[in-house]
DNA sequence: AAAATACACTAACGGACGTTAGGTGAAAAG
DNA sequence: CTTTTCACCTAACGTCCGTTAGTGTATTTT
């Protein structure tokens, strides 16, 4: 078999990732071989060792990727001033977004991060009530505000974030409404939610 | 080692079944072992096969109970005259319900379906599918009828049901908010969102 | 009480898995 | 051009898996 192909800017081991990602979407985590691995990267399994430390590291590289780029967005969107139930808006838009054009790392991340080994399993945990606290903390800012209506911000953020994960039902349908149909939609059923 | 406890109504094959469902959901499917639920259930894993054709049957098991369940309230509710928001409102409150007291079993009947051996994989895809169509025609119903605001019904329910299926976080949080709040809360953000 | 059945055990099977060792040739660096 | 490094290969390891075979013992049925 041939060498692995790059983009010329990306590592093999970056398209190693890319290809695992798709794969732990299909198949889960735990039911993904590295031999399938391979065969879908073009090697045989034991090259893949050449650019990776173990399966766990491609699971680890995967969902860390996604909850840093989420927590940075977080980050920008804290430092603005303005109205909160336009910040919950710009939030949901922007995950609604990471589960359509990055769909298979999102869903891997949000599905098999059970499988993440320890440290980083109790890292991603960590980060993970973190980034619903923060979540829940500007829908009870907007809440006292009179901006938003007086409900459970966690279970508001509970329904938010698992309602954007059912996108991946939208991708398996077969007549898909348009990606940007799609957001509207969601935004007026959840966003329309939380309006008083 | 002594032998499996019924509930004395029960089949020792329930009790296998309960259990299954309960390592399925925290360890996944694939990743839990029939070793694992062995010692689970107090017994030695050939043991467990005196009562189980194979692990694929556990899954069977579970997945087709769930699915029976709400094929048939969905049933009971199409027979039923009246608002359709209405409907809509008892449905949801009959998965949550699902997802508050059946945890476990509707767990892995939502999460773990792709493991699924042909021929239960393609029957479940199907009533899944068909499930999802007669929740929508409720919606599109409560459209036509001016009762619900004008919204893509598939992306409603899709909407309605991960958001539901988000009570997993709430099962795992340490400061749960009681299950009838959880209950009304959810209700009012997502009966909120389809009124006009 | 005897016979039949149900349910547990131990032992072991074949196969798939993640991963390592060691070798080979091509590409990059000097 | 020579040397070094990188990226692949084949072969095989130890482990865990689901499951079967065969046996003994308790329970149920006759």
């Amino acid at each position: 078999m041939g060498r692995i192909k790059t983009d010329n800017n990306g590592s093999r081991k970056d398209v190693i990732v890319e290809k695992a990602a798709i794969l732990f979407k299909e198949k889960g985590f735990k039911a993904a071989s590295m031999r399938e691995l391979a065969e879908v990267v073009g090697v045989e399994a034991a090259s893949l060792y050449n650019h990776i430390k173990s399966k766990n590291e491609l699971l680890h590289e995967i969902c860390f990727n996604v909850a840093n780029r989420f927590n940075h967005k977080l980050d920008e969107l804290e430092a603005e001033e303005g109205n909160s139930l336009q910040k919950v808006e710009d939030l949901l838009r922007f995950h609604i977004d990471g589960m359509v054009h990055h769909f298979e790392e999102v869903f891997v991340c949000d599905r098999e991060w059970k499988h993440l080994s320890e440290p980083y399993l109790s890292n991603f945990q960590n980060q993970r009530r973190s980034y619903r606290k923060r979540f829940a903390a500007i829908i009870e800012d907007g809440i006292k505000k009179k901006e938003i209506k007086k409900i459970d911000a966690t279970t508001a953020v509970l329904i938010m974030l698992h309602a954007i994960s059912g996108i991946e039902s939208w991708h398996r349908s077969k007549q898909k409404i348009d990606g940007k149909e799609l957001e509207e939609n969601m935004i007026a059923i959840l966003v329309g939610g939380l309006k008083k």
